[in-house]
DNA sequence: GCCATTCTTACGGTTTCCCGTAAAGCAATA
DNA sequence: TATTGCTTTACGGGAAACCGTAAGAATGGC
């Protein structure tokens, strides 16, 4: 089992149940912070005094407060880790649903575990902790249907523009000169409004309207 | 103190966290359940006993499973608490920020403290459970500012039937048919237009894909 | 009952959006 | 360079949404 852990969330009362958890392995000694930037700092401790961590929990988001953090969130403190302790196992806890944010932290950012905070989530979290000390990668069952359903339609960076675009109240007419003025193409206003028709139709939505609300749905602007 | 408590909450970490901290308080026999309709139920219970609850401890959220539940959420749980033991005093733990919905918390369904999920929230969760135990209402410091600034639009739900039928793919066109369908008046075409324009202009929005963006920020469809 | 006020609806003109088609641009290949 | 295939843009007709105005219905006070 592991020796070291540490936990970033900010939610003390989460923070809390996740520290009695672990104290049902016998791990009483886990740290933990609310703050992104800190738990880089502690690791990067841990491992200047040669007593590296063995396993990091952490959340993805987390709120701003008066203290400025560098860190913006859950996937930069992993990234930032996977710099300086690459071995170091990572099991994610969050609410986070969004297929396309898990399975990128499975490949991109290579964790170990995703738990999803949801109804039975402490066990869950048990059980992600002892797969993981297996060697084995964990993900909360009621994630495996959603992480399959490839139909989900993927976002590029441009429909994420056009979509934002549409949300802040820019009318389509003006969106090329946007497009323009950012260097982003294309640009033409029958390409605008192709690609729109095109999410539109992938997704079954008739109006704009919908695209703005699903995509707040799934975080996705 | 109090003697008898129930925790409503669904996610099985917060409701641990919960607990400890009502341990801290003494109360070790705080009674817990995942769904709001059992909940209800074992206030129901509690009182057939003669042994009725003192204190409700409750989400708002409440995810759907395969268990069909009547009461949809937090605030239907109250409603309907309040209806057969109007005494009981609760308490509210969420994430949700939303001012129009805290205060009609506190007005509309009489709640006794509101304790926002985030960084300091168990500390919080103590501090609201002894000014509850001491007859006075408590809410989150963190709030307290964004309450008092009585936010730019006052949503009616004729409003939000309108801003979600849009962002459902409703056409304008088609809502009129839709309104008389429901007996929700007024239903004519240019009434429609109008309050999407009173929306909008109040808010100095230019399109209605900034309505939907603005009422999924803040929770109000 | 009558009038005044407000709310609701109907209607037209204008703007914006939607969508199909065709032309223009561009890159790779022979 | 010419050909081919793909992407991007231009254009135009038609649908939907927007907006002002005015007629009609409902409400409340006198």
């Amino acid at each position: 089992m592991f020796k070291r852990v540490l936990i970033a969330e900010d939610h003390e009362s989460t923070s809390i149940s996740v520290r009695k958890t672990l104290e049902d392995f016998g791990i009483t000694n886990a740290e933990f912070t609310y703050y992104c930037d800190e738990a880089l700092m502690q690791i990067r401790k841990s491992l200047h005094d040669d007593q590296p961590f063995d396993l990091l929990i952490t959340d993805l988001s987390f709120e701003e407060d008066h203290r400025k953090q560098q860190l913006a969130g859950g996937v930069e403190l992993i990234e930032a880790v996977k710099q300086i302790h690459p071995q170091l196992k990572v099991l994610v806890f969050s609410a986070e649903t969004n297929p396309a944010v898990i399975d990128s932290l499975f490949k991109a950012s290579q964790i170990n575990a995703y738990v999803r905070k949801a109804r039975h989530d402490a066990k869950d979290l048990r059980k992600a902790i002892e797969y993981i000390a297996q060697h084995k990668t964990y993900l909360s069952e009621s994630l495996k249907p959603a992480i399959k359903q490839k139909n989900a339609f993927e976002f590029s960076s441009y429909d994420v523009t056009l979509i934002s675009l549409l949300s802040q109240g820019t009318m389509q007419k003006d969106i090329p000169a946007y497009l323009q003025q950012h260097n982003i193409k294309p640009s033409g206003l029958s390409s605008v409004e192709k690609r729109l028709a095109i999410m539109r139709d992938s997704l079954e939505f008739a109006k704009n309207e919908q695209l703005v609300a699903y995509c707040k749905d799934y975080g996705i602007i």
